[in-house]
DNA sequence: TGTTATCGGTTGCGGGTGCAACGATAGGCG
DNA sequence: CGCCTATCGTTGCACCCGCAACCGATAACA
């Protein structure tokens, strides 16, 4: 018998404790704090998480293109080419062609889109501030820190969207 | 941001900054992670997530059920029925019936699957490393702390696996 | 000008995943 | 013993999403 094989508990000590490492844990809050947004956006609203955040930019800037909701790593072009299709069919924001470079269209609300955004928002918002109830308000602004440097240092990691920045 | 685009924007003020808002920055947080991770785990070893955490937690219990996996909030029950069929044909688990309740199956790592085990867990924890290695050690702690308290607070908030023990 | 590379956006495809319904087993209770 | 309910795990279904190929438009350059 080899030296010290019989035991029923693992001999070789663990490499990596799940509970303990860092990107699941990321995943594991990601996902639930997701799953209790979701629940409003879809529910209540028929909103996928890619519409939500058309529809909050859109509301954040008068119009964008579709190119501006896909930053590298964030979303991918084709998950808002579809928001965008689905949210347009529902009449919630418009299309125009930027006739300055046909490449392109300008998106925008539509007023039904608004009414939507103003309902939706302020629950979101409770959201996560229920979430962050918490957190005291200094302990907000190091987890804002941290999300930065983290989110900064995974950039370089991931290998997402090469297409993009590149040169 | 080249244009001096202020006469485009928004009249009414905007409910909600997506860049600021946390939800939002979590989730970009835990994909670009999952992303720099997938590589890994995929590429190389061929594994999805859930099979990697599979895996990982074989590696630190002898022996787990397949519903020990699907803790409320983490993975759903069908993920990881999927992801253990998924490794049994590929040999790198087995399943072995519980006499004692017929229901469920005690799972455990072949010698291959220790392998694939010891080859993959120091590259994802170097790729943690060099995730955390833009933090001080103090900032680690902190962070450990916020994300177990979020995490804490986002499974009252969060809907997912009412089917579960509840209590 | 013509040729070529790049860019914004769309779509077919394949894979992953949540949901809900299901089969099988177990436990509580009359 | 028989019924009823709860639990472990599987599976069909639908949907979502990333990838890569593609299209039309534009920019870059000879």
């Amino acid at each position: 018998m080899a030296a010290g094989s019989t035991a029923t508990k693992q001999d070789s000590e663990p490499l990596v404790v799940l509970e303990e490492f860092l990107p699941y844990r990321l995943n594991v809050l990601a996902g639930l704090t997701s799953s209790a947004l979701a629940q409003i956006y879809a529910e209540r609203f028929g909103l996928s998480i890619p519409a939500w955040r058309v529809i909050v930019t859109l509301g954040q800037y008068e119009h964008r293109t579709a190119r501006d909701m896909a930053p590298p790593g964030v979303m991918h072009k084709s998950t808002v080419s579809r928001a965008v299709a689905a949210l347009e069919k529902r009449g919630l924001i418009v299309r125009r062609p930027n006739l300055d470079d046909r490449r392109e269209e300008l998106l925008a609300l539509t007023p039904e889109g608004r009414a939507i955004y103003e309902a939706v928002a302020p629950e979101a918002l409770a959201v996560a501030e229920s979430l962050l109830s918490v957190l005291t308000p200094q302990e907000r602004d190091t987890l804002s820190t941290l999300i930065d440097k983290l989110t900064g240092r995974a950039r370089v990691l991931a290998p997402r969207d090469v297409e993009e920045g590149e040169g």
